[in-house]
DNA sequence: CAGTATCCTATATGATACTG
DNA sequence: CAGTATCATATAGGATACTG
């Protein structure tokens, strides 16, 4: 038994090398967060997307999207016709990764006050 | 009964106006996310964080404790020795943030096969 | 409508050197 | 050791105009 236990605990998230960091780089981002829970209330065309996700500007949700879909958490439906619909769904490994992140709206929502109340002191020091 | 009950649904942190979304931005970030979750082990000197979040640079890392500090997620003891240590831990709120953060990234951990599939049969169509 | 193309700026991050 | 300072670069993001 020594203090060497700590070294022993490892998540793979934390390595350079692993792939689940890319991934993890991917998903912890405010504009990802953001489009994955205003999916989360079902299918939506980009339009409806652009609208909820306030300030997201079209470029970054079409690039936001394709990451999202190219990961395989969300489906892209176009429709042909004029003028153009194209819809955007969570997929199944989608709706899971909506969970967590959900929470972490959630969380920002819940405990803001607090977290204001921390900036406010912190700022007032220094 | 209309159609329009999709507007009803609205998440605060979505909002331009609301400043959980300033929280939001902060916590949906990468270097972020792999501070908590290392700090979720427990109270850290500097430079353990700094070996432990592999390939963050001192000053990002400096910059990242110093926002959770700020937020009152994280706080910061320093002992007025020579050499200096300075140890970082987790706050109760930081704490109630560790389980959402560290859901991410098992998340990423445990999804990261579907996600790489993914990507490959995307990248092979386009 | 759902993008794309282009240009431009801002922010994030990296590398290196230095200090109490 | 735990930073800070500085410089340089990369990437993200914003604004505008345009198109199938």
């Amino acid at each position: 038994m020594t203090q060497q236990l700590d070294s022993d605990v490892h998540f793979n998230v934390l390595t350079e090398t692993c792939p689940s960091r890319t991934s993890l780089a991917r998903i912890a981002n405010k504009w990802t967060a953001m489009v994955v829970i205003a999916l989360g209330t079902g299918r939506m065309r980009f339009g409806d997307v652009h609208t909820t996700v306030q300030g997201i500007s079209a470029k970054v949700l079409t690039g936001t999207l394709r990451d999202l879909e190219r990961d395989g958490l969300v489906a892209r439906y176009a429709y042909p016709e004029i003028p153009p619909r194209v819809e955007y769904e969570l997929t199944p490994l989608g709706r899971t990764l909506h969970t967590p992140l959900r929470a972490l709206g959630s969380w920002a929502e819940e405990h803001i006050p607090e977290v204001l109340a921390a900036r406010e002191t912190y700022d007032a020091l220094r």
